[in-house]
DNA sequence: GCTATTTCTTATCATGTGTCAATGGTGCCT
DNA sequence: AGGCACCATTGACACATGATAAGAAATAGC
């Protein structure tokens, strides 16, 4: 069950086998079947979680009522609604296992408690968050500077295996564009093949 | 020279007077007139600075010669193009001063020294990185989800002064969207009072 | 103070994307 | 197998925003 958390962790910092047996402690499994919420816009988000296995998704849904994703949260991936972990306000966001779902959750006091016994683990989330910081700050650019047949292009080449899982709605709703519009770029990309 | 960085780094962390001149060996004061570039798209982003004073932009140009702000960094922010900083990759930014700026530069060296001795600074840094990830992600889902009008609305309300001291167009190349498009915007809020 | 830039606004027209509505697939479930 | 959700596609139309061009206003430099 921990295996792909000590396999992530040790590729960034060195934990011993005893840290690693106390780390676990702080965790709790927990499954989650398909279309099943790990937090609902509106609670407070209490969990931080490690995906062993399974793929979600956080979206918010506006006035109108239309999602819009977020992100996706592969295998491997820490996922929560980090604004509202941290703050203990509710939460703007839900996460909703998008297939069966093996996850690993930390509360806030856990995981305080991990950095004040291991400090590596400040160093591991360090990282964790530089990464995602560029990747967030890239989408923000392809967002405003990108038409939308630029980002679904763009998309399909970093990610071609993981989209091959995903409904065209919930791609298009990362994107930030209507499913018809999706499907109409595809119609144009195929023709001009 | 070294105030607001000492007042900000006591903020989330405490280090000790003879810790904190430490740090400042690791620094480089550096000063830049208006209109004066920290990085040029293409070259290396060698330095993370500190800003002590003034404002500065990080933006790219795209095919067509249109201008995108990834961000503005105020008095007491750090700016860099983190991914270059950290990979050595040539960047695709520009960071430019927007006024005459006082910056306290580090280099990758000396950043992971300032790791090594003071370990306090992975927290530091991990908190920046945490509320800089939670604000990009706001972002993101604000040109995800809202109209031109909204985003600008919200904006002015988030940072009022802020705003000022800055040009529409460069507001404009924030918000991705076109001058006109902003001074359109602008003119049906104020025929609207 | 006066030109010379730069910035902002306005008008017209073009276009990409959204909206709405209808149709056709695809797989799931007792 | 049939019925039922869910999903993808398509067409007609609407609308927000972009593109281009021109002029007005503000700012900087001499």
């Amino acid at each position: 069950m921990y295996e792909l958390l000590h396999q992530r962790i040790s590729e960034i910092i060195t934990v011993t086998d005893e840290e690693f047996e106390f780390c676990k402690t702080l965790f709790q499994p927990k499954k989650l079947r398909k279309k099943q919420f790990l937090l609902h816009e509106g609670d407070e988000c209490r969990y931080t979680a490690f995906v062993e296995k399974g793929i979600l998704r956080t979206f918010s849904i506006d006035e109108k009522g239309n999602e819009h994703i977020l992100q996706f949260a592969m295998e491997g991936w820490w996922v929560a609604d980090l604004y509202s972990f941290l703050t203990n306000e509710p939460s703007t966001y839900n996460i909703e296992a998008l297939e069966e779902c093996e996850l690993l959750l930390i509360t806030k006091p856990s995981w305080d408690l991990l950095f004040e016994k291991i400090p590596a683990f400040e160093k591991y989330f360090r990282i964790i968050l530089q990464n995602s910081l560029i990747a967030t700050q890239r989408r923000l650019m392809g967002s405003l500077s990108e038409s939308a047949e630029e980002k679904y292009e763009k998309l399909v080449a970093a990610y071609p295996t993981h989209l091959q899982k995903l409904p065209q709605h919930m791609i298009a709703s990362y994107l930030g564009i209507t499913r018809e519009t999706l499907s109409r770029i595809r119609r144009n990309i195929a023709m001009r093949k």
